[in-house]
DNA sequence: TTGTAAGCGTTATCAT
DNA sequence: ATGATAACGCTTACAA
């Protein structure tokens, strides 16, 4: 109603007096405790509404030692890792879970030096109720930090080295399999892959998703190169393998970023998509859908994995015991293959 | 040192016991203000290293009333406007300049009716420092909720309605004009244009650059439909433009999204870009180099814009006025014209 | 059902 | 320089 820009704004106290009750009560009608009598607490909520009281978060949160908010950690090597659009998706999944309790979300970014130390703080000062991490590198010290901070956390992907309780993962190996059994069910018998970090969990599972398919299927052709995730790294590691590998016939990227990459490669090169080289990749991004040809591809349900990821940590600061989980992929096939 | 999981942390007053001190001195030491004695905090210190004790935030937000954070309000239709790497960009910008201070980000999406009435809460409950809003409609309450709450508050791109005093944009004029201008230089006469919604400064903003371009030129010709800045939206309007304008021989596009859609949708039509029709986008992000053509764009630089509210909001919150600020673009010219 | 009083862990004030 | 003492605004035993 007034202008609340330069007012202060009313306690509990006095919302309390101006009820006519004690502060006990005011409290106790404003979390709607069951003891308080009707009219009491009709009379504490006139006195809230006509003093526009709003509750003190951070009082609140210093009585009863509930910071109100829980973390998303990102790591990686450096900022721009939030170019990619899969983060995007995660965090919408997040919020949308969030949007249902009290809880509000931090974001952090441990890409440098200095966010890795205030993450550290972060974890140490107990700032939040709770923690998701992500894109954690083999070695990353965030994993076991994070681990003995004493705050319930979960792993989006398991990290590579160290077994974590709490995770939201999805098949990787299963997902590449597919992937390049689908090369191979299109004739397919030279075929190569653009792996991730092989540093990270999710980099290694695919690559082994693809070495058991070629396996299974009694091929020995083997071809790769590695990169980063992003377009570029695809670029340079597609230009790498067509040096190396002229008569590769087939490409398995490690997501879609890279298959992009590989794709702009191969057109430069002449070679026809997918008629002199099949081209798969890892995701099911919108840069998937946009390129020409438009990718085949493993599509992981990125929304639900912030969204489970959410859920499960909802359930461990509520002292449960939650299973980790591995969401299914699925292929999507199009016309690069 | 020990497994700080289940032990109790020490506070303020047990560092103050073992360094032998009052509490006084050791919070003076810890903050490390002048008026404390060499060996007096020097003693705390290492009461500090022994008990290892961190600092309970939320104790010292509610005695330093202040939240120890800043929002990111992100508005719009739906939550899968994050697919959208642009506001990774955003974040990514602002993350860096908020490493430098102690303040945490908390990021918040208006995107349902649910998130609108968090965000509220937010300001009411001043559970913040100060907020940077994005992507406000025409009507957004938030606008004014944002400007009357007694929190500092920097809007990314101005509002439609309302004057807003702190804001970081770009000349999103200019930029559509010198698009346009480009593409008339490139021999076109029958541009037309697929706009972002016209209840965003920034969908209007860049509407009249093409019609300023176009008026300047003496062109007559006008063609033009809207979408919402979404690939989905530019395919829509790009075969909505084809079907009631099929003469014409140049697009200027609101946002590369939609440029990437109109694309698919000229290819599709068996249009040539850009010997059929030359095709320009506006942002600048990584899609607009994976397309076939490339798309030639007005790039934005949207890690700068995240970056400048923060430090716009930084000077606020200590009191500062601080200008608003208009960054330039550039053409980017690529293949596509 | 009600209220008193004791926290929660800091910082800020004000004498000394 | 120093240290009581009083905020900060809320929750929560505990007693009545």
């Amino acid at each position: 109603m007034t202008d609340e820009a330069t007012h202060r704004r009313p306690t509990l106290d006095e919302v309390a007096e101006r009820a006519g009750v004690s502060r006990t009560a005011a409290s106790r009608a404003l979390n709607n405790a069951p003891n308080v009598s009707r009219d009491k607490r009709e009379a504490v909520l006139r006195a809230i509404e006509e003093l526009g009281y709003v509750p003190n978060p951070t009082a609140r949160a210093l009585a009863t030692q509930q910071a109100g908010a829980v973390a998303l950690i990102i790591s990686g090597e450096d900022p721009a890792v939030l170019a990619d659009p899969f983060y995007g998706q995660v965090i919408a999944g997040a919020s949308t879970v969030l949007e249902e309790t009290d809880l509000h979300l931090v974001l952090c970014l441990a890409t440098s030096a200095r966010g890795q130390v205030r993450v550290k703080q972060l974890l140490r000062t107990r700032a939040v109720d709770g923690v998701m991490l992500m894109s954690l590198r083999g070695d990353d010290p965030l994993t076991r930090l994070a681990l003995t901070a004493g705050v319930p956390a979960v792993f989006g992907g398991k990290p590579l080295h160290g077994d974590v309780p709490y995770y939201v993962d999805v098949d990787n190996v299963l997902g590449a399999r597919q992937a390049t059994e689908h090369l191979i069910s299109r004739g397919r018998t030279r075929i190569a892959t653009l792996t991730g970090p092989l540093d990270t969990d999710v980099g290694r599972a695919r690559r082994r998703g693809y070495l058991e398919a070629m396996t299974l299927a009694g091929l020995h052709y083997r071809a790769e190169e590695s990169g980063d995730f992003t377009e570029r790294s695809g670029i340079a590691a597609m230009e790498a393998l067509l040096a190396r590998h002229p008569d590769l016939d087939a490409v398995f990227a490690a997501n879609d970023n890279m298959a992009a990459g590989a794709l702009r490669v191969l057109d430069r090169a002449g070679r026809a998509v997918p008629a002199d080289v099949a081209l798969a990749g890892f995701d099911g991004l919108a840069v998937s859908e946009i390129t020409e040809p438009p990718l085949t591809t493993v599509h992981q349900p990125i929304r639900n994995i912030g969204r489970e990821m959410t859920r499960m940590l909802l359930a461990l600061i509520a002292g449960e015991n939650p299973s980790p989980l591995v969401l299914p992929t699925t292929l999507v096939q199009r016309d690069s293959t």
